[in-house]
DNA sequence: GTGGTCTAGACCACA
DNA sequence: GTGGTCTAGACCACT
């Protein structure tokens, strides 16, 4: 069960808000949170509960379906792609990039691999590692 | 010896570029390729090493200069600042950053906290995790 | 015998299904697979055998009957008009459509038209020619 | 030398609009008409040129975009790409898509290839072949 | 009701 | 000046 209404409390005005629903999106279907083959929210209904223009869900979904997550049918609604690959592969890309960045950052800012990961663990952890070294 | 002129091929469309080189900055400094104190290149330098509209790097300067990393010294140039506790600040805070986007876009993906480390562990090591549970 | 089920598998998104519907009737008469005089399955029969909104099906009929390509008789079912001329003008129309369209498409590319004979024979013998001049 | 202003005066109203510049424009490029590295018209430019309203244009830029044949600079303008292949690809699949349709639709209209071929060229020396047996 | 397109107009970030 | 985003509202085609 989704909180869509939830989505729409958290924008963070740096980012364009289609690009930041198109990201819950794709990690609820990363989750597992929205199934293949389900039927998403219509356009007026998402713009009604996230409080955005109808025109903003339209460029999303339009993102979506251009990256064949999901499909239109005409007259009848939105629908998440059959394809598990496709969520697979968005899951296997998401995550890589995720880490490609974390990497690349930490090492551009003097950290050898080892730090990376002791940094990571004291940061799970809860702590913070004193700033050695670096 | 910066080679500021490839700071100027790897931008990246989808940021701003003064934004880009305020990261470049920032990395330097943390690094200390970038010395406290040190002299950096004038704005008309700077936009020409880098192909770069001078109103951009105009920009950059003013950003440093507001977070007090640089100083401006009417008629003579920009300089680092002299206060290493601001560079050791930056660290901090971008290591910090960094680790908190990473982590908080690993679990939004599914991800538990031994499935984070095992994976950067594995991508480090050149390989990819094999796809297990998500 | 029509296989009238195959044709609900193979639409394509981008074109209104009822459009769809209505050129495989075109090409079904043209071809000569439903004969002049020969009753076609009823709206609800079809609507059940293509997995389509009967108003879908309505419509096609509709705009069918209005090109006289076929008749409606009251509580006996729809019927391919006894016309042969008008089937025999159909195939006309469609095929010059058709190789209208194509020419005028092959002219914007910038194809003279000996090129567009020759690269066709070099499709149709399921090569490719060399994409010379262009 | 183009003539955009020409573009304007032949919508097709059963196509979107966005649809037939984005069509122009690859066809343009196709046949050299605009070059790689080419500024092209800003949107506001164009959105007067063609008398349509600049929405649509960014729309038919942002399609571009994504297909990489053009590459916007902020605040400077949208550019054509360097990138000669994918000028090369576009031309490419753009016949073969042509072709295609094409030949599937003479096929199922019924014709033999041999009739293909020679319809088209009756049709491209003016004439039309008398419709026999298809 | 659904999606798809288009317009008009506003505001911001960027060069 | 440029592109980018967002809103509001309209109209059409489709199911």
């Amino acid at each position: 069960m989704i909180r869509w209404e939830q989505w729409g409390l958290t924008f963070d005005d740096r980012y364009p808000i289609y690009r930041q629903i198109v990201q819950q999106f794709n990690r609820a279907f990363v989750r597992g949170d929205i199934l293949t083959g389900e039927r998403i929210p219509s356009i007026r209904e998402l713009s009604n509960l996230l409080k955005v223009n109808a025109n903003t869900i339209q460029r999303v979904y339009q993102e979506m379906e251009r990256d064949e997550l999901i499909n239109s049918r005409r007259g009848t609604g939105y629908f998440v792609t059959e394809d598990q690959d496709r969520i697979d592969g968005l899951r296997l890309q998401l995550v890589e990039e995720s880490m490609q960045r974390f990497v690349e950052e930490m090492r551009a800012l003097g950290n050898q691999d080892e730090d990376i990961i002791d940094r990571l663990q004291a940061y799970l952890r809860g702590g913070e590692p004193d700033a050695k070294g670096a």
